[in-house]
DNA sequence: CTTTTATGATAGTAATACTGTCATAAACAA
DNA sequence: TTGTTTATGACAGTATTACTATCATAAAAG
């Protein structure tokens, strides 16, 4: 089994998910990010990871930005898709966004969906950087080519499920913008600086990130908390 | 008038608040990093702007990293100095956390507090960039150095408002924090990405925002809504 | 069997992110 | 007053980064 998400074609300059030089990149890009930080991060290192050239990389890739932009989105995708399969099926709608809840705090499945991507890394890099890949200067020009479809879509699935629980809520994006960037960023605070969350890191980090943003979203939202037990 | 505020003493080599040419560093950095973008921003490009050099500058910063994290620890201090001198004499402890919010979005006083730090810039500064200050791959050993304790202090004067409304409230550390994260992310959203934001960019965007947050704040806290009017 | 396409090898350039040295002017101390 | 720190500027230099260009070759496609 190999997942394939189409992403918007201007991210890259060939379609790294299509040949093995593609495939390592995306593979090894991840590991590498994740090990030295996305500002230490170079097509020169990447390279020389990979047995290949700078060069090689740039015929992917305009630059590193795109890179992590692709790999963002590639991550965002990867969770709708799991909300996804995981929602199907199920009627009541708060049952439905504490679903939601548990993928955007996991975000892994049973099986691995891919061979060459490691979602458990990928999850770490998009805690550590994936604010990186929206707070750049040109947003505004990446935002007309399309470049950040995949998370507004991701974001739109979570709202409509709010909307579905209450029709008239005024803030359903707001709020599910926030559930992917809250969860995302408790647990870097959780892991680097625990004087900013209530949620403490180690075994049951997910659990109680969970509890939290359910409690939260519950209350928002007027539901009963254990609705969705 | 003119504010000073007491920094960690290991975000600069020297302290900019003291010297002409150091003032002149602050004052410029944030014109310019807020024109071209962190990314694109170097110390030449400044040394240029202010008429000095570039190793005059590498004289009171080790790098752009840590002018960055110099600024936002401005800003967190002056928010905090903002909330704090305006709760004072308040008793209602829900009265309170409501002008903490609305600070924390406008962050701006009637009269500015310092002659060569815009603070409006500023706020539209850390609201771009200001997660780069943390998102970082030595954010550990920073910390451990107390380079994020600006922040971590304003969390907590948030949070302990919080726990006076309730104090059996088990998430105030996280409720606080989100306020803060929130606050800029839904302002960056709104400006740039509106599809990820029911607040809308424009005049009223400062008080939609903050009508939206004091509405999460009040029902995860079981407050009437109109408590602090 | 030819032609396209992808990659690798190699080279080169401007800018970045620094570090080092020295001269000088201003501040401060004896 | 003189002597001495201290801050800045002027200038030089280096390794790395972030690219772009050219050419040879191997593999895939027609």
């Amino acid at each position: 089994m190999e997942i394939r998400f189409d992403l918007c074609a201007s991210l890259s300059l060939r379609d790294p998910q299509e040949t093995e030089l593609g495939r390592k990149i995306i593979e090894n890009s991840i590991v590498l990010i994740d090990s030295i930080g996305f500002e230490s991060f170079t097509f020169k290192k990447l390279a020389v990871q990979i047995g290949s050239t700078e060069k090689s990389i740039y015929r992917y890739f305009e630059n590193k930005h795109f890179l992590l932009l692709f790999l963002t989105s590639w991550y965002w995708e990867w969770v709708k898709y799991l909300i996804e399969i995981n929602i199907k099926n199920i009627e009541s709608a708060p049952r439905k966004l504490k679903i939601a809840i548990q993928n955007l705090v996991t975000a892994t499945a049973e099986n691995p969906g891919n061979k060459y991507i490691n979602e458990n890394l990928l999850h770490r890099l998009v805690v550590q950087e994936g604010g990186k890949a929206y707070h750049i200067y040109g947003v505004d020009d990446e935002n007309k080519a399309g470049m950040f479809l995949s998370y507004k879509k991701l974001v739109k699935l979570v709202a409509d499920i709010i909307l579905e629980i209450d029709p008239k809520f005024k803030y359903s994006l707001s709020l599910s913008s926030n559930l992917f960037e809250m969860a995302n960023n408790q647990i870097f605070f959780a892991e680097h600086l625990p004087k900013l969350s209530s949620v403490a890191s180690g075994k049951k980090m997910n659990t109680n990130l969970i509890d939290m943003l359910w409690y939260f979203s519950a209350k928002i939202l007027n539901q009963d908390l254990s609705v969705s037990k």
